[in-house]
RNA sequence: GGGCAGAUACCCAAGUGGCUAAAGGGGCCAGACUGUAAAUCUGGUGGCUCAGCCUUCGGGGGUUCGAAUCCCUCUCUGCCCA
C-alpha cells in the first residue's frame, strides 16, 4: 500500500488535472503493469521541452514498471486537431508520417524508453472501419456533449466556420483508447477533452473508463506564453549543447519550479530548496539537468564550463570558430571594421556593425574598439560581440 | 452578388500636406549593475563612402514647390447583408 502511495506521488508529480485521482490510486492498487496511452501527432517533425512534458510523464509510468502505449495519430492526422488555430490543415502525406514518425521516435528516445513502447498507428483500425462501424461509434455520442468542447464553443460564438468532420476528431481519438483498452490516457490540459470522450467512449463499449491525466502547458522562455515553435520561445530537443544550456539560463527565477516539476526529475524538496536558498546555482542545475538528458552529461558538464568561462569570467572560450577573411576585402593590411562584422556574421549590415561597434560591443582580444573605421586585422585575432556566445578568430 | 472597414518598419500600433527615417509598445541588439544570458536601469534598432547623403509607409499612376497623408487604379485581408 505504502508502495503504491509512492508510485501515485511519482506519477501525479506537476500533474494539472487526474480523473480522478481516486481511480488512478484503485487502478496502481492492482498491482499489475498499467496500459499508458499518449497519442501523438506526426504532423511536425521537430520537437522541443514543451512536448516533452508528457513524454516526462510516461517515463515516471514506464519507471513505475507501466506499460507505455503510444499512438501515432497517422490516421487522425487527415483530420488535424481541431485545437489548433486555424480550421484546416494541409494534407499529411504518407511519406510523411513515416519520416516524422521515425524522427519523432529518434527524438523521444532521449526522454522516454522506446525499447519498451508498444507503438501503434491508429490508421491500423480506423481506416478500415466502414461507414457502418462509424455511424454505431458516433451514435454513442451526442452533438451536444461534442459542442461542448471549448474550441468548438468559441468558434460557434465567434461565427468561424466548424468542418463537420473535425467533430468527428475525438470521438477517433476516444476510440483508440477502446482498441489499446488503455488504463491511462496521458495528455496536455488543452486536450482534456479528447481524453474525457476516451473514457466516455470505453464506458460506452464496455471497458473501465481510462484515467485521465493531463500535465499543464509549459511556458516558454519569454516567461508569457506557452512554448512554440512559431513564437520562437523554445528550447528544441536538437539546439547545441551551449544553447540549450544558455537558453535555459535565461528563463526567468519564477519559473526555475515549473520547470524542474515537469521537465526534470529532480525530487521536488531539493529543487524547491535550492531554488530558495540560492537560485543561481538552481538554474545552473536546472540547464546541466537538461543539457544532460539530450546531449549526455560529458557535454553537459562542457557546455557549463563554457558557461562559466564565457559568461561568468568573461573568457575566450577554448574553442573558437574561425573565420578566413577574403584577401579581396584586405586593402593595405586593413578593412573596415563594421564591414568584417558583417563578414562574420556579427552584424547584418555596416551601419548594424557601427551601432555594435560604437555602443561599445566589440572586444577584439580583449580590448575594447570603439571606432569604425579601418582595421589593422592580423592572424590570430579574436573578435567578440556583445556579452553572449559571439565568438571569431580571423585567419589572413 | 451587394455594403463597409482596413493594408505603416521584425510584430502590434500612432500619424490625414511640410517640424516624419516616421510617436508609443513588444521583440531584438548593446551598455551598466548583478546572483546567470534572471530582475532592474540606460541607449540603440532602414541603408550608405555616416556631423552628410540615399531609399521607405500594400503595387502602379497622378495632383503639388513639397505626400505615409489628396485623387485614380490594381492587389490582398477582415466584417456585415444575400
Amino acid at each position: 500500500m505504502s508502495a503504491g502511495q509512492g508510485q501515485l506521488e511519482a506519477v501525479a508529480r506537476g500533474a494539472a488535472e487526474i480523473v480522478s485521482r481516486e481511480e488512478l490510486a484503485q487502478r496502481l492498487a492492482l498491482g499489475r503493469p498499467l496500459r499508458i496511452k499518449l497519442g501523438v501527432d506526426p504532423t511536425s517533425p521537430d520537437i522541443h521541452l514543451g512536448h516533452t512534458v508528457v513524454l516526462q510523464k510516461l517515463r515516471q509510468f514506464q519507471e513505475t514498471g507501466h506499460q507505455a502505449v503510444l499512438i501515432i495519430g497517422d490516421f487522425t492526422a487527415l483530420i488535424g486537431d481541431p485545437s489548433g488555430r486555424n480550421a484546416t490543415r494541409p494534407p499529411v502525406s504518407e511519406e510523411d508520417v513515416d519520416r516524422n514518425a521515425k524522427t519523432y521516435l529518434e527524438q523521444i528516445g532521449k526522454v522516454v524508453d522506446v525499447g519498451r513502447l508498444e507503438i501503434r498507428r491508429n490508421s491500423e483500425w480506423l481506416a478500415p472501419l466502414g461507414m457502418k462501424r462509424v455511424l454505431e461509434l458516433a451514435g454513442k455520442v451526442t452533438v451536444a456533449r461534442i459542442l461542448e468542447r471549448d474550441d468548438f464553443q468559441k468558434r460557434l460564438k465567434a461565427n468561424q466556420p466548424i468542418s463537420f468532420h473535425e467533430l468527428l476528431y475525438p470521438i477517433m481519438q476516444g476510440y483508440d483508447s477502446v482498441v489499446v483498452k488503455a488504463d491511462v490516457e496521458l495528455g496536455g490540459i488543452d486536450q482534456t477533452f479528447n481524453l474525457m470522450m476516451g473514457r466516455n467512449l470505453q464506458r460506452e463499449y464496455g471497458q473501465p473508463p481510462q484515467v485521465c491525466l493531463m500535465t499543464p502547458i509549459l511556458t516558454g522562455l519569454d516567461g508569457v506564453n506557452k512554448m512554440s515553435k512559431s513564437l520562437g520561445n523554445h528550447i528544441g530537443v536538437h539546439d547545441q549543447p551551449d544553447t540549450m544550456f544558455g537558453r535555459a539560463m535565461s528563463i526567468q527565477d519564477a519559473m526555475m519550479a515549473d520547470w524542474f516539476t515537469l521537465l526534470t526529475s529532480v525530487p521536488l524538496a531539493e529543487s524547491a530548496a535550492l531554488v530558495t536558498s540560492s537560485p543561481r546555482d538552481a538554474k545552473l542545475r536546472l540547464a546541466e539537468t537538461l543539457t544532460a538528458r539530450f546531449h549526455g552529461a560529458e557535454a553537459a558538464r562542457a557546455a557549463r564550463e563554457r558557461w562559466d568561462r564565457v559568461v561568468v569570467n568573461r573568457e575566450t572560450p577554448a574553442d573558437v570558430r574561425e573565420f578566413a577573411v577574403p584577401a579581396s576585402e584586405i586593402q593595405d593590411g586593413k578593412i573596415g571594421l563594421a564591414r568584417l562584422l558583417v563578414l562574420v556574421g556579427f552584424a547584418t549590415s555596416n551601419s548594424d556593425g557601427r551601432r555594435l561597434i560604437e555602443q561599445g560591443g566589440l572586444t577584439v582580444d580583449g580590448e575594447k574598439v570603439t571606432e569604425a573605421g579601418p582595421f589593422a586585422v592580423t592572424s590570430g585575432q579574436v573578435l567578440r560581440a556583445g556579452k553572449k556566445n559571439r565568438f571569431v578568430r580571423l585567419r589572413v
